[in-house]
DNA sequence: TAGCAAGTGTGAGCCAGCTCACATTCGCAC
DNA sequence: GTGCGAATGTGAGCTGGCTCACACTTGCTA
């Protein structure tokens, strides 16, 4: 079979450019791959619910995907955008316990996932994959600490520059970071209207320019400092 | 020197019965304790602070300790408020990055602690313990994220009651959370006013009852109701 | 046992940000 | 090109929670 062998070529391909998998001996990851299965979703599709049993390890090979969280009354909190290369669903994979929150993709992805009866004696048996794996966690912890930190600022602007400087230096490319105004609204924990009013503000002061769909930073210095800032002075 | 030794031996004994070390086998045990410290805090003492080098391991022996950030405003924010027998520190010891927040002993502690160089190479040869760390990892991701979930809902009332059910799952002793208005105002995010009007409004419908440094949760099961509402009825 | 610091209780006024209700603009699919 | 849905822009009230300002209580410690 021609195309199996392509669809494996191509996952080992991705993997053995990834920083997590990057240093395992090509033999295992080409056995790791046979198991690893790579699903299609289209923008808006679920990948995993919050509550769900966490038995895939998933990857983000194309595409983006929000984590968050949506309650019933139909307010939802963004945890964070996760874009290719990226490993989703590894806390509840690592700890055995259901999903803590939702993924849902945010354009169009594709996704490859392991079962953790494949992958977990694997890992066990890799310290050095199992250091990797320690990394990552401290990385969202941090990631997520810090959200934490800023949604208790009390103030808007401060909350909105913080975020944009942090999806900045993460995301952006020539300072251009692919969010709308309502995922904004979603992640800060306030509403379009206010997001809008102060993006505008910014944009008035030159510090920004907005699009559908992103928004450009033309002066990281001036968002720094109205980041940094505890009480805004203006 | 018999002083030596009965640390030592206390050292041993108190890490013998950690889930965390438990499984260490006897004298590699001892031979971490030998490079181990302890050291005591008075209440009110920083144990490390926000962009300090994270090249300790501590491991709380009494008391409890707050981790949470301060800023230049007075404004501060507690992350987590940990006790006897867990570990602190772990992130920046882990993944060698500067502390992510503030450590303030909260009472009188001790406080054990290891220095990276002696505890490191013991680590990466020790499967088993690695293991331990990401499950510990996991359950400070969980913490945090349902922390960051709660202090994006809107209303006061569903974010204090989730925050008192949350610490009371963990820590109450017969219904009764050892904490001061103060320090929940600084977990939510609120002023510590707006949460007394709220504690007194369950007081007088029979759910709490409040001290001088602590809360005695009644009815755990209205609590819940309450904290599980997206937008109370009332 | 008196004094003091920490913690708690409570009123009055104010204002940032919310909600509601639209108009407008963009970019893609057909 | 032409709909159409998604994203953005904007005004007008309203209000929950903040701030300020104090009184009271508790329990430690000297």
């Amino acid at each position: 079979m021609p195309q199996d062998t392509t669809r494996l070529d191509a996952k080992v391909a991705f993997l053995s450019d990834h920083p997590m998998f990057r240093d395992i001996a090509r033999g295992a990851l080409v056995q790791l791959c046979h198991y690893a299965k790579t699903r299609k979703y289209r923008k808006g599709a679920v990948v995993f619910s919050k509550g769900d049993p966490g038995d895939r390890l998933l990857v983000v090979m194309s595409g983006t995907v929000k984590i968050g969280i949506s309650a019933a009354s139909g307010r939802s909190t963004i945890f964070n955008l996760v874009g290719a290369g990226e490993l989703i669903g590894e806390i509840a994979f690592l700890d055995g316990s259901p999903r803590t929150a939702d993924a849902i993709a945010n354009a169009a992805c594709e996704i490859l996932s392991f079962d953790k009866r494949d992958f977990q004696p694997f890992m066990e048996s890799q310290p050095a994959l199992l250091l990797k794996f320690i990394d990552l966690l401290c990385r969202r912890l941090r990631w997520v600490s810090q959200h934490a930190e800023q949604i208790g600022l009390p103030d808007l602007q401060t909350r909105l520059a913080r975020t944009l400087v942090r999806l900045g230096d993460r995301d952006a490319v020539d300072g251009k970071v692919a969010v709308t105004q309502q995922e904004l609204s979603e992640m800060i924990g306030m509403s379009r209207e206010s997001i809008n009013r102060q993006l505008r503000a910014w944009v008035a002061q030159g510090w920004l320019r907005l699009g559908h769909g992103h928004v450009v930073v033309l002066d990281h210095a001036a968002l720094q400092a109205t980041a940094a800032e505890d009480a805004p002075a203006g």
